[in-house]
DNA sequence: AAATGTGAAAGATTTCACAGCG
DNA sequence: CGCTGTGAAATCTTTCACATTT
């Protein structure tokens, strides 16, 4: 899914890298080879986890700990972070702080990340006012919405912008992320303007399968599909239920 | 989303699920064996495709075709579909609406799925007034929210409730899944109360992991994670064009 | 003594190639 | 002949056990 090497970064050194595919020995700090995805999804729970712990006062903690609070067991926690570097200390656990902002760099949140948020009905107006945003290096820098009658509203601080003003508005803002909270029929044509003017990471809300050139990353949040995968899981639930109650049945 | 599928696809993070190598045992439609997790998510983006193409007037389509609409590769499709069963014609392809008939069997939405939304913020009503969920099986039953100034409004013709009704409401509605769209510091106590309730499928935007009895189903969508995971590959994206560069400066 | 970090095993998922059927 | 359906191989993910370090 996804190629490349290397990033910058800072701290920590780290062992040579293991050789695997004649990946170049990474240089000095922080640079890791490719962080599974599934690791990669985990990680932002984790250092969800350790803000609050932060916020707490808490200062150390052990993977146990952490993997409890992350829903998570903890051999799976240590081998995720295993990906990032050896950041705790045998027999004593995780410096809180040290490993909140070690993840945060692997992770790239401490670069500054500009999102365009384009569509400006409930759903991007409840992202526009998101605080989870704010808080981990995410700026949301525009509001774009078609509908005339909402352009010069403020939501969240910001302006809505018409999107006829898109591309001008993105170089303007120096966005460097989009967010797409549009109807399903506008998307596709506003994701090509969006990869037109540089955007490389969109994530969209809409329930359409979006075409983009393979160097784009789209993220794709999709409610209908969500709803579906509990709805099957209910359903056997529930065919199981009868199951087990005509078992008990004929067992009489 | 992941996958996704689009990469939408993992995350949400559920238990093992003793597998047991058992046969499919060929039945009529619907109950099979268990459908694989990476798979189901795929297949309501199947099944979003065939409706696209029901509307287009497409009677049939080839797994290449369909793959091709769901962004993925056909053989992965084929297999997908080979866990419900064989509903394609050699040689020929699916029937677009027999197959999307036999999709939707499969993952339960024939049944009568009762939603309450709790939160009535931008998020809940942005959910309330989605299209997406009525047209498949999905009905918002009710929508409920703690601010006094809210109780009564009315979105997408549904009245907003005081959060005290919950078990009440639920009850009189008959609501069989709920979405969580409040703020992280009230969502573990609604959780409970929505289990209590006898609510067993729980999708929730909130950001914290809950904790619940295994016999209920939650599903988390975040988009804090969302953003986090396209910033990882976008600084992994820049780091290595800048490395390029670099390597092409020497190479001079 | 306690808890991390990690190879290696077990388990899932994806890809592949082609047998099988219309 | 064309396209589906599926075993088997390749790849990725999770679990496990324990050597290692403080």
């Amino acid at each position: 899914m996804d190629p490349d090497e290397a990033r910058s970064g800072e701290a920590a050194g780290l062992q040579p890298v293991a050789a695997g595919t004649g990946r170049p020995a990474a240089g000095t700090a922080g640079s890791k080879r490719h962080i599974p995805p599934a690791s990669l999804a985990r990680l932002t729970i984790y250092l969800r986890a350790l803000s609050v712990m932060l916020t707490d006062g808490i200062e150390r903690v052990s993977s146990e700990e952490l993997a409890e609070a992350a829903g998570v067991n903890s051999p799976m926690l240590r081998k995720d972070l295993s990906y990032l570097g050896s950041y705790g200390t045998r027999g004593v656990g995780y410096d809180v702080s040290y490993l909140s902002g070690q993840i945060s760099a692997a992770l790239g949140l401490t670069l500054n990340w500009r999102v365009a948020i384009v569509g400006a009905g409930n759903l991007g107006r409840a992202l526009a006012g998101y605080p989870g945003f704010g808080t981990r290096g995410f700026e949301v820098v525009a509001l774009f919405d078609a509908d005339q009658t909402m352009i010069g509203q403020e939501v969240g601080g910001l302006k809505i912008r018409p999107v006829s003003a898109l591309e001008a508005e993105l170089e303007k803002t120096e966005a460097n992320m989009a967010v797409l909270s549009v109807p399903a029929e506008v998307a596709q044509e506003l994701c090509d303007r969006l990869v037109a003017s540089g955007i490389t990471s969109i994530l969209s809300f809409a329930p359409v399968v979006l075409q983009a050139p393979k160097n784009v990353q789209i993220r794709k949040v999709d409610m209908a599909t969500e709803l579906q995968i509990l709805a099957y899981h209910a359903q056997r639930a529930q065919v199981s239920e009868i199951a087990s109650d005509a078992r008990a049945r004929l067992a009489r």
